[in-house]
DNA sequence: GTAAACACTATTGTCTACAAATTTGTTTCA
DNA sequence: TGAAACAAATTTGTAGACAATAGTGTTTAC
């Protein structure tokens, strides 16, 4: 096999292992499985449908074998359901499973609080509290849930990232992607996106005030709240 | 294709569709993960180790695409690292990252201990209460930790299969995969195993009283302790 | 006319061969 | 002698072919 000694590579005999990990052609299984786990989070494939190997491959271009690959992690992940020789399905949303969900997002979410409260600056949420209490007041009151949805994903990811605890957030996202749906369902129950305001606005003057205990308490009450707001509207949901 | 009527198959056309889910010829690739999973948590493979594919093809006599499956799935559970061209090794557990972990699971235990409690008869604590005001203090004294490790999976096992929570079940267990050799490195630190000891009684006595909420602050207080214990002396341990 | 047996199609599961890349070993030149 | 260039071998990544299984439609016997 003539090996080209291609191109420009200086390279002395062991070079720095450093490298980025990433190139385009090896990932383009893990681009699958970012494709079809936003259409599956997002419902624009709705719990229930069959995922065929053959067409994916044809959509993406890829051969079957990628998309196999995508779909082992997608169950690893909880999203689909695959059963032998069967296929793959979208996993369907039990009420029951929901709760589940829930009970274990709510300490998820409060140590979350409390983490970010205690490795950053009380000062540095000032921003987030004037939002909490200036324009997402408006949205709440004019029912734009979009605009509402937007300010509190910003306050979840800016807590994420100030808690910096990998392993948290990887499991807070793996909550996060099954539940999403239900978000935009909650949100239009009556007094839901009132009392959801009011309940963050509690969490970021605790965080404002550097107390993590008072942030990691009512951002749990907060996460209770919205579960009992979905027992008691759960007819009407699911 | 010739189909030959093969067997007795005396299915009526649509036949139910309750199956058992498993075979042996479809999930011996799960089996490839157990395997490597215990071996990886029990350190028989040390971090940093190389897996070939090959290697493990021929010893668990499977083909090599099953064992790339296999490896796939240990990485999405973070148990190996996957360098493109380069293959697997197993992953390291930084100190920091075992922070992370202890913070995270402190908070899952907790809610663990609060469902069980719930879930259960508080009677139904009897014999976990007795046994750990009784063997269990002769072992921790005794310093026969491998019985007083059994005893506290037991405490473990029993508490996960109460609270009756797949999503947490699965978080936990997905920690303590990564963390299971730190315990037998963590019990033998002077004064842990007491400490723990009295730790757990202390919970067990709020389960069997039906009390939840101390039963999930006392065991967040448990765990809290451990990984003091595990900061103190981390020079000794990694 | 109904139900079982049969053949066919579609889809998933498995395996092997080939290509690309990295590491290792050897040689050559200052 | 030492470092760079080159070649070989090992290892991972990709693709496609083949086999097995489940689902569907058709025929046949009672």
């Amino acid at each position: 096999m003539i090996q080209t000694t291609d191109s420009a590579k200086p390279k002395s005999r062991r070079q720095a292992p450093a490298q980025l990990a990433m190139a385009s052609p090896a990932n383009r299984m893990q681009e699958i499985v970012d494709v079809l786990r936003d259409r599956i989070a997002s419902q624009q494939v709705p719990p229930g449908s069959k995922l065929l190997e053959q067409d994916l491959a044809e959509e993406f271009n890829a051969p079957r074998t990628a998309v196999r690959e995508a779909l082992a992690a997608l169950e690893q992940r909880g999203l689909i359901q695959r059963i032998p020789n069967r296929g793959a399905v979208v996993m369907r949303l039990e009420m029951e499973q929901v709760f589940h969900l829930y009970d274990t997002r709510e300490v998820l979410e409060g140590l979350c609080s409390r983490l970010a409260t205690e490795n950053s600056r009380a000062e540095s949420w000032q921003d987030l509290v004037e939002m909490f209490h200036g324009p997402m007041v408006g949205y709440a009151e004019n029912a734009d849930f979009d605009a509402f949805i937007a300010g509190y994903e910003l306050f979840r990811r800016r807590s994420q990232t100030a808690a910096a605890n990998p392993i948290l957030t990887q499991m807070l996202d793996s909550i996060y992607e099954k539940t999403q749906v239900l978000i935009r369902r909650i949100i239009i129950l009556p007094g839901r996106a009132k009392a959801g305001l009011q309940e963050h606005q509690a969490v970021l003057q605790a965080m404002r005030q550097g107390d993590a205990a008072a942030a990691e308490s009512l951002r749990r009450s907060n996460m209770r709240s919205a579960k009992d707001c979905l027992m008691r509207y759960q007819k009407y949901l699911l």
